[in-house]
DNA sequence: GACTGCATGTAACGCGTTACATGATTTC
DNA sequence: GAAATCATGTAACGCGTTACATGCAGTC
């Protein structure tokens, strides 16, 4: 229940309804992909049958009826919980870049052409990462905003690493 | 169908059965989560329902039952603009390290400890990856083990300047 | 009166995971 | 004859995604 723990955390500093917990969501994690509104509304009922959040309040009068969400005592041992443990290194599903790549490699299809096309797909979206992290405000947002840096990073170099072992490997096998 | 592309992948070199392609598939991709049996199954029978594979042979006399598949022109038709397409590169969803990173700081849960910790586990881990490059026995194989290895680096550094940022933080709202 | 934004939810689907069930062949 | 390995499949579940349906409030 990855999304589950997160709104634990945002319900952890006081109750909300399923907007605040969308828009709170997406400004803790600006980099990474919006949460959808179903989805914050199956995972509070998901939470709500496991008893980790309640309803706090409905339709309190004046604006649209919403319902607040509050966390209970069970819901904070779960989060306290989760934020012990150690999260496990792998092994993770291959990735799709990864996937493309092997399977191109032992088709035969021609691979630099592909790794070319990809870089420049991932340098354009670093530049607005390189951008976004120099408005980020809090230390929170720059870490998380790191993360997607680093490992589109990571990506580049990869991609470039790889570019060279494929044309190592044609002079070889040649 | 991010597995049915690898299994059209494999089945274009030649017909094969599902333990076969299980087989084929955790070769190919050394450094991640072993395929399960099940999805073998499942995704050659959606590949079936969608013409892009189709059995070529059943219980070939001798040795335990076993059913071949082929790949169909549509089905080369589909791994070839697969691998003609750029993948995008983000936005993802948000990686687990982060959430949990993220909440905990803004929470005010001890960040640093668990910083500490995770980057045990990702050294660990880390250590045999490097082993296992080194035993690496084609470009293919190194390529995907490269892969991993460059993200996990990026989580190693990263988990690094999350814990000096953290520190930073501290500091100065103290 | 029409449009936009706020707010909540349901239904269906896709993909992957886990567990379960079955049975044949080979090896000890 | 028991155990390990090869081989195939089904069923159920979890999580996330997309699309659909509804309705109020404020603004132009």
């Amino acid at each position: 229940m990855a999304v589950g723990h997160v709104l634990l955390g945002i319900l952890d500093q006081g109750p909300a309804h399923g907007y605040d917990l969308k828009r709170i969501h997406d400004e803790r994690f600006p980099s990474a992909k919006p949460l959808a509104f179903g989805q914050v509304y199956t995972t509070l009922a998901k939470l709500a049958k496991d008893d980790l959040v309640e309803v706090a309040e409905t339709h309190q009068g004046g604006g649209p009826e919403r319902t607040t969400y509050a966390i209970t005592a069970a819901g904070i041992e779960s989060l306290r919980a989760w934020l012990a443990t150690t999260e496990s290194a792998g092994p993770y599903p291959a990735d799709e870049l990864v996937r493309k790549t092997v399977t191109s490699l032992l088709r035969g299809t021609d691979t630099t052409a592909f790794l070319q096309r990809q870089r420049n797909t991932h340098l354009a979206v670093m530049r607005d990462l390189v951008a976004a992290q120099s408005e980020a405000s809090s230390a929170a947002a720059s870490i998380e905003i790191d993360h997607t840096i680093f490992h589109l990073d990571a990506d580049l170099r990869w991609l470039e690493t790889a570019a060279e072992r494929v044309a190592a490997d044609r002079t070889r096998t040649a």
